[in-house]
Parts: structure tokens; sequence; C-alpha cells
DNA sequence: CGATATAGTGGGGATATGCAAACCAGTGGT
DNA sequence: ACCACTGGTTTGCATATCCCCACTATATCG
């Protein structure tokens, strides 16, 4: 019971460690989504990212998957299809969908906003061990693997 | 060269891997701060969560930190205040300002709005070794820390 | 073959948030 | 005592996003 006891309370710490990471990060998410690109609405950002992070998907999975109402989603992503950010192939198996992911130049322009806006969780580590750092991103890695 | 070649290559990891946990979440962030309060915009859980994370702090900089206007953010508390949800008390040293934090019942709601949403990573760890998860909530517990 | 469901797209109205400006009370330097 | 500045609040306006609905093309089930 101990065991287990602890167990909940590491998962609990768990929850509110991801849940500062979250604090801590919004403010940055926001400013490099404004920024991302200048003839894009913001949320198009989010799109992005989910895209760089996880490949390509059909529309529908990415509204799901970022929290987005399916009409905004869709016009946005004719937008950056239109300013060549993302490309679009029918999905194999079902002629009614596509499947959409980053071009070259949407991948080096996630990139870079990334990139820009996000020196300060560089700093953030330079004191770690390497081993350190080695470990938290194997860890994190497992934890956003796909279920 | 080769040392710091593997760092830089480290800070980048960590660079991939946050951005996949901020992308994973971010529907779930959204989706919990819409069922936060329904007497509140979706903005109030942001505010709410960075509270509870980092402790009480003046309006300036909970706008600053969670990437809001100010004049957002204080209709947001003003409104969080007459629910019940904040108190607020004069900043030591300046009159002009504010300290705001969460009341005991604000801080259960957002515990409460944190559970509900949040059971989906439980899951994810539920393989995981005590001994990684624990040195996960440490790692992240240092990344997250005030600098 | 016919009926119902799903993927993507578009429109129209409602709401939340950002941005700019003005204002007041208090602060700090001169 | 003055003046420039800062923290917080409020207001007016612009825009982004959501929500509901409709429409077309395909898929799936009977």
């Amino acid at each position: 019971m101990q065991t287990s006891g602890d167990r909940r309370q590491l998962q609990l710490a768990l929850g509110e460690q991801i849940n500062a990471l979250l604090s801590a990060t919004r403010a940055l998410s926001e400013r490099s989504a404004a920024h991302f690109h200048p003839a894009l609405q913001p949320a198009a950002f989010h799109v992005a990212r989910w895209l760089y992070a996880y490949g390509p998907a059909k529309p529908s999975v990415v509204a799901e998957a970022v929290g987005m109402d399916r009409s905004s989603t869709s016009t946005l992503i004719g937008k950056m299809r239109t300013l060549g950010l993302l490309s679009a192939d029918p999905s194999p198996g079902d002629r009614r969908s596509i499947t959409v992911g980053l071009t070259p130049e949407g991948r080096a322009r996630v990139a870079a906003t990334l990139e820009d806006r996000g020196q300060e969780f560089y700093t953030r580590t330079e004191s770690w061990t390497t081993d350190d750092l080695t470990r938290l991103v194997e860890l994190l890695g497992r934890l956003t693997a796909e279920p």
C-alpha cells in the first residue's frame, strides 16, 4: 500500500510538473504563433507545429489533435497550401479524404520559429550535466510517443 | 568539439520533445479551459493554472507570464475575485499594486479540472518503472523552476 | 440498389481576445 | 513642489475562432 501510495503521489507530482511546464511555455507558444507567418492567423502555427512533431495526417485528425474546430482547420489548411507550407495527397483507401503534411519550406519555417523564440529553454539547461539532459530527452520521448 | 556538438544536438532534441509535448497537450488544455468555470471565459483557466503552479503574483506579472493582454487579464481577475476563486491583497511596498492568489476554492477547482481531463497521462505512465517516473518528475521540476 | 454515415468545405452569427487610448493613484527623481 | 513614469482599470474597436448549418462526394451497411 505504501508502494501504490507512492506511485499515486508520483503521478500527481508528474501532473503538477507538466502543468508548470505548460504554464511556463504558454506565453512563448502564443507569441510564436502570432509571429509564425505574416499572412496567417495564429492558429496556423499550432497546426504546423503538430504536423512538425507527428508527421502527415488527415485534416480531421489534425483538428481533433490540436483541439480546433474542423471548419477553421479546413480554411487554415487551404491557406497554408496556397502559401506552399503544406502539401496534400489523397489518403490511401479513402477517396473522400486527403493527407496533409509540411513541405520542406513549411518544416523550415516551423523550425525557424521554434529556434527564434525558444532560446530561453536552452539557457535553462546550460548548467545541466549531459547525462541529465540525455535522460530528460529520453523520458519525454517515451511520454509523448503515440500510444 | 564532439562534446559540444553532442550538447547542441541534445538541446535541439529537448526542444523537439518539449514541442511534441506541447502539441500533444494543446487540445487537452483548451478543452480544460473551456470547461473550467461556466461563468468564465477560457482564458481564466490559464490565469488560474499559472497561479496554481507558481503562486500569488501581481496582475502585470501574471499577464506577462501567460502571454495575455493586461486589460483582459484585469477584467478576468475581477470576475474571478467576485466568484471567490481569487483573493487580492495590497502588494507590500507599493500601494498602487495588488497581489492576487487562488483561494482554497479556486485551488480546488483548478485541481479538479486538471484531474478531470488529465487522466490520459496517468495511463501513459502506467507501465513505467517507479525509478523512471521519479526521475522525470525531478528533471521537469528543475526545468520549470523559476530562474 | 438504397439509406445512412463520414470527410472535407463553405457561410453567417456569436463571442473571446488583442490592441490602443485614456484615466487615476501612487512612485521616484530633480 | 514638480514632473515623468508605472500599475491597474475601463472603454471602443478589430480580428480570430467557435458553433451551427448546409452541401458534395464518397463509404458503408442493409
